[in-house]
DNA sequence: GTTAGCACTCCTTTTAGGTGAGTGCTAACG
DNA sequence: CGTTAGCACTCACCTAAAAGGAGTGCTAAC
């Protein structure tokens, strides 16, 4: 492909992402200054067309990008224009502000559907490789404890937890003294049947290990659970493609469905960095009209979650792309540079 | 108002709810017998739209009941059809199995969003009468500490707080044994300048005593804050009146901002028990194309929170009101009944 | 290889006419 | 006097046809 029909693609490109109107050659020669006139750009429009990178929505219609056109327009003619410093800085402050990871999260998905005026997401960070800070029960009254756990980084919980019988103020004594030398340190990954085990036979009195391990099962379970946010899903009747409001609540209807942004999110899990779905790439039926734009973000070095930003195809890659990515530089430096609580 | 123009009264606001277009004389007459012919429903329906109950779109479409007639409809012509036991049991069911407030809130708006099928609004239970039922510090590093509140009923938060100088243990111990002497019991809104006051006086270590009362004041903050949910809001876009999606977009914004809900739910904790707003009965700009139907709950025989649906103020009222009713019911004897943990 | 000219396509908007649901009015009926 | 049949009238809605216009592909000339 010549410098000239590059210059066009992106240029369609781009005149369609901003106006969502299909482009004629008119448009492209007044508007960006090829230096040639509609017959030329014509001319290679036809070809662009041909090699199935622009579709023309009827014959007497201007162009649009197919996705073959956008993924290249992604890979090659964009350059998205990085956040800048301050802009990182401002991010930065506004998720360290916040005290616990819940809270993180949410801003996170808050700015993130803000910034790119498109919808959000964002999977809270999978803690199976955070370690065990405090883990520790107190009595509430006799048939109830709160088991709280504190895991590093940023993750504290408390959950009310019922106890099949009475315990005593020494059996809490006993089980907390075992909690705080066998677990503290441990990573919540590690916690499986083995270690489960070992704690057993250390102990005599097998009715109090039991309730103490129930404990910790019933706890540590909706500790592991993966939470997903989203914001910003109103971005989405913005737009044109969604004016029809049958589209617009088939889509809405998925993302209020929190399994299904977990998966969506998910593939974006399996290979770390940025990663751009177009169209019908994605599998996921009822995201074939759409794009997503995803990130993995890392904590001391490890993959720990994604976010994301889903929009029409014709969404603003340069804009959303410099976002997420941004997005995700920032909450790998919050979480991974600061062993904060 | 004879009896005869209240059954065409309530024949029209109930197909009108039902099938959203406006309702001519001869529907009324084939659908609900009234044992008399179009002509003699045409009669009525033209006093009745001159009392102003029913307003006509154009000369020569059916008639739709005005705000003044769905008033009269709500306050005399329907009868809500209660929610069975079986039902009520379903959803305390459903409440009870969740273990901490927010998710008893978040589940119950769930729930009404589900049932109702128009959007739905829960601000959490107000805990300023709650009794403290355990406070207590835990230490994790130097300058960190968790800070544990468990609140009757159906409270619990941890909240890791910054101290401004490193705490000894015996330091923490001793803080940890006035909170349970001085604030075990205590609730949470008598915790004012006076209490502080006092506790100040019992600890001869100042320092330390400010570092306590600073920590319980930062913990105590956004406990009391109050939380608004909603759910449900896709469902507005199912409703004819929202066809146009400008005005969709309008008012999901306005459900997508915190304060605005609770300024709308506030209204209704001022008296309690359900209160049903019609149209521009409502004072909210924005909403006046709505209607809202609001109950309050109870903890103790004490208005707490308050719970709602919006919905076009052609609303199923009849359907609307009995489930507010019921769930508010639920709520309160959920909350009440069972000082759970 | 580039460009001007031009016929052609086809979507979109406008206009006009027809259809039908529903009304208000009048007059007749019990 | 309340009720009803009959009828002219209104007006949103639908459909078809006409006008308009943006954009194309092709051809021929530069």
């Amino acid at each position: 492909m010549d410098e000239r029909k590059r210059k066009i693609l992106k240029a369609v490109t781009r005149d369609y992402i901003s106006t969502a109107e299909p482009v004629g050659s008119r448009t492209i020669a007044r508007r960006y200054g090829l230096g040639v006139s509609p017959a030329t750009i014509r001319n290679d429009m036809a070809d662009l067309e041909e090699d199935g990178y622009l579709e023309q929505p009827h014959t007497s219609a201007g162009r649009i990008p197919s996705e073959k056109g956008y993924r290249f327009y992604v890979d090659v003619l964009m350059k998205p224009q990085e956040l800048t410093a301050r802009e990182i800085q401002k991010i930065f402050a506004a998720l360290q502000a916040q005290q616990v990871m819940q809270d993180i999260v949410q801003e996170s998905v808050r700015l993130l559907a803000l910034l790119s005026q498109y919808t959000a997401m964002v999977v809270a960070p999978n803690l199976s490789r955070g370690a065990i800070r405090c883990l520790q029960l107190i009595p509430l009254d006799e048939l109830h404890v709160l088991l709280v756990l504190v895991v590093d980084p940023g993750f504290a919980q408390s959950r009310i937890v019922e106890t099949s019988r009475p315990l005593t103020a020494q059996e809490t004594a006993r089980i907390n003294h075992f909690f705080q030398r066998r677990l503290s340190g441990a990573v919540l990954a590690d916690i499986g049947s083995s270690l489960l085990g070992e704690i057993r036979e250390e102990i005599d009195d097998e009715a109090l290990m039991s309730e103490a391990l129930n404990l910790l099962v019933k706890g540590l379970k909706d500790i592991k659970k993966e939470q997903v946010f989203i914001d910003g899903a109103i971005h989405l009747l913005s737009q044109p493609e969604f004016k029809d409001i049958e589209k617009a609540k088939g889509l809405l209807n998925m993302l209020d469905d929190e399994r299904t942004v977990w998966s969506v999110l998910n593939k974006a899990l399996g290979r770390s960095g940025m990663q751009v779905t177009i169209g019908s790439e994605n599998l996921h039926e009822g995201f074939q009209d759409c794009s997503l734009v995803t990130a993995t973000y890392e904590l001391n070095g490890e993959v720990v979650g994604s976010i994301g930003v889903v929009g029409p195809t014709r969404m603003d890659y340069e804009k959303v792309v410099a976002i997420v990515e941004g997005m995700a530089y920032t909450l790998s430096s919050l979480l991974s540079d600061s062993r904060r609580h």
